[in-house]
RNA sequence: UCCUCGGUAGCUCAAUGGUAGAGCACCCGGCUGUUAACCGGGUGGUUGUUGGUUCGAAUCCAACCCGGGGAGCCA
C-alpha cells in the first residue's frame, strides 16, 4: 500500500500502510518503543517491538531524535488505548533526515520564545486547530458571499493615500513617490460595486499604529463585502447572517479542532440571528450605569466594549455613532444628522469589535463638505468623488476582522495566535 | 508615547545580602504497553548590560537594552 495520511487510517484497518511525517514524541521500554509519528494531518503511535523487526530497524529507531523525518511501515490496528483510535504496529522505520536537538520539547515555553520559533512552534498540535479552525473560516466567508452571487475583486494593497484619513500607515518609496500599505479596500470596493453590484475584498491589510494589545497586529486580513442599493438595515441582515454561517461551519466541520483547543462549544452554539441591537445612545447608558465616566461623542474603548458586549449571550450590534469619531464616508441618519447609519459588532466573551459597517454618502456636496471637514486632498480622492458624478445609488458595505474573528471562535487570549507569521509591534521575525 | 510586570542553565522556574539549584531537553545505562512514560548517573551558568552601595550582590540603588500585559487608536 502507497503513502496514506493519517486522518485516513480508519479505512485502512488491517492493511499494512507507510506513512511519511515527523517524529512528535518518542518513549521506549527496553524491548519495545512507541514512536508517536505525525505527518500534518494527524498524529498516530507506532509501536515497534524487537522481536518483531530486524535488529538494524530496531536500532535505528532507538537513534530517532524529536522532529526527525521519516518514512514508516506499519499495520494498521484499532486500539481503545490509543487517543486518535488507532495504532500502527511498525513493521519498518525509513530515516529520511535525522534533526538536531530541537528547541520546543513536549513541556511549556514562554510566549517570547515561542513567537521566535514560530515557524517551528506551527507544527505542534494547539497551532495545527488554530490554523485550521482559521482555514475552515476563510473557506465559510468566500463560500458564503460566493453563494450569494458576490464577485471577488482584488483591491491594491499600494494606495496613494489614506483609505480613512486616521490611523498611521506604513510608508514606501513608490518610484520617488511616496506609496502606503492599504488600511483598506473599501473606497475600491465602493468603485467596484458600482460596477458589478455585489462584491467582496478578501486581502491583507496593514496599520501602522504602535498598539500592543491581545486585540492588535500590525498586518491582518480583513474581507469587505460592499454592495450597491444596500441600505443600513440591509447591511446588518448581511453582517448576521454572515456570521451565522462561519460559526455553524466552524461548528460542524472543525468541532475536533475545537475541543483540542478546549473551546466552550455551548457558547457558539447560542450565536444565532437575531442579535441584539442597541444604539450608541443606549450604549452611553449602560455605561454609565456600570459607573463608566463617559460624555456623549466620545468612543468606546477595549474595556467599554467589554462590558457591552457583556450583557449578551452572542455578538450585539452597536449601531448610530457619532458622526465626529467615525470616518468620512459614512451617511448621516436622515431623522437625526448628528449620528450616522453605521454599527459595530461586538464579539461575546470580550474579544470586541469584529465588523465595523455603514451606509456611504452618496450625495456629492456632502462627500465634498465631509472631505473638507477631514483636511483630506481632493486631487487624490477625485476618482472616489466621481462614483457620486455617474449614476450614484445608497450603497452599504463592513469589513470584517479575520483574526479576531478566529481569536473569538477558538477562544484565544491574543490574536497572535490565529496568523501563521504575526507582525507586531517589535516583531518583524520570522 | 504613557502605565505596569518581568529578564537566573537550551527551555520552564526556584534561590529575598552569606557556597547558584530543580524539572524537562541532551549524553550514558535499565525496563515488552508507554500516553508531557518511568528509574539511576552525567554534561550544562560572565544571574539582560553598564555603573554604584557593601567585608560580601542573582538579591539593594541608578541608567540603559529586551520582552509580557494594558492605555490611546482600531478590525
Amino acid at each position: 500500500m502507497g503513502q496514506v495520511y493519517i486522518e485516513e487510517l480508519s479505512q485502512h484497518v488491517g492493511q499494512e500502510v507507510t506513512i511519511k511525517g515527523w517524529v512528535y514524541n518518542k518513549r521506549s521500554s527496553g524491548k519495545i518503543q512507541f514512536i508517536l509519528v505525525r505527518d500534518g494531518t494527524g498524529i498516530v503511535q507506532g509501536v515497534l517491538v524487537k522481536s518483531e523487526v530486524s535488529p538494524e530497524v530496531f536500532a535505528l529507531a532507538k537513534e530517532l531524535t524529536q522532529e526527525s523525518s521519516i518514512i514508516v511501515k506499519g499495520i494498521v490496528r484499532a486500539d481503545e488505548r490509543a487517543p486518535g483510535g488507532y495504532e500502527l504496529t511498525l513493521t519498518d522505520v525509513e530515516l529520511v533526515h535525522r534533526a538536531e536537538e530541537y528547541p520546543i520539547t513536549p513541556k511549556e515555553h514562554g510566549i517570547e520564545f515561542l513567537m521566535d520559533h514560530r515557524h517551528l512552534w506551527l507544527r505542534s498540535r494547539r497551532q495545527h486547530a488554530v490554523m485550521r479552525v482559521r482555514s475552515e473560516i476563510v473557506k465559510a466567508i468566500r463560500d458564503f458571499f460566493d453563494d450569494r452571487g458576490f464577485l471577488l475583486i482584488d483591491a491594491p494593497l499600494l494606495t496613494p493615500a489614506a483609505c480613512e484619513g486616521t490611523t498611521t500607515l506604513f510608508e514606501t518609496d513608490y518610484f520617488d513617490e511616496k506609496a502606503y500599505l492599504t488600511q483598506s479596500g473599501q473606497l475600491y470596493m465602493e468603485a467596484a460595486a458600482m460596477a458589478f453590484g455585489k462584491v467582496y475584498c478578501f486581502g491583507p491589510t496593514f496599520r501602522a499604529e504602535k498598539s500592543k494589545t491581545r486585540r492588535h497586529l500590525m498586518e491582518f486580513w480583513m474581507v469587505e463585502p460592499e454592495v450597491a442599493y444596500a441600505d443600513h438595515e440591509d447591511n446588518m441582515r448581511l453582517q448576521e447572517d454572515l456570521i451565522c454561517y462561519i460559526v455553524q461551519r466552524v461548528l460542524e466541520r472543525r468541532r475536533k479542532e475545537l475541543e483540542v483547543l478546549e473551546r466552550d462549544i455551548s457558547r457558539l452554539e447560542n450565536v444565532v440571528k437575531p442579535f441584539p441591537r442597541i444604539t450608541y445612545d443606549e450604549a452611553i447608558e449602560i455605561l454609565r450605569k456600570e459607573g463608566v465616566d463617559i460624555e456623549w461623542g466620545a468612543d468606546f474603548g477595549g474595556g467599554d466594549e467589554t462590558i457591552l458586549a457583556e450583557k449578551f449571550d452572542r455578538p450585539v450590534f452597536v449601531e448610530k455613532y457619532p458622526a465626529e469619531v467615525k470616518a468620512f464616508y459614512m451617511k448621516p441618519d436622515p431623522e437625526r444628522p448628528e449620528v450616522v447609519l453605521c454599527d459595530d459588532l461586538l464579539a461575546p466573551e470580550g474579544y470586541g469589535e469584529i465588523i465595523g459597517g455603514s451606509q456611504r454618502i452618496d450625495d456629492l456636496e456632502l462627500l465634498k463638505q465631509r472631505m473638507e471637514q477631514h483636511n483630506l486632498p481632493e486631487e487624490v480622492y477625485a476618482w472616489y468623488m466621481d462614483l457620486r458624478r455617474y449614476g450614484s445609488v445608497p450603497h452599504s458595505g463592513f469589513g470584517l476582522g479575520l483574526e479576531r474573528t478566529v481569536a473569538w471562535i477558538c477562544g484565544l487570549s491574543h490574536v497572535r495566535e490565529t496568523i501563521p507569521f504575526p507582525r507586531l509591534l517589535n516583531r518583524l521575525y520570522p
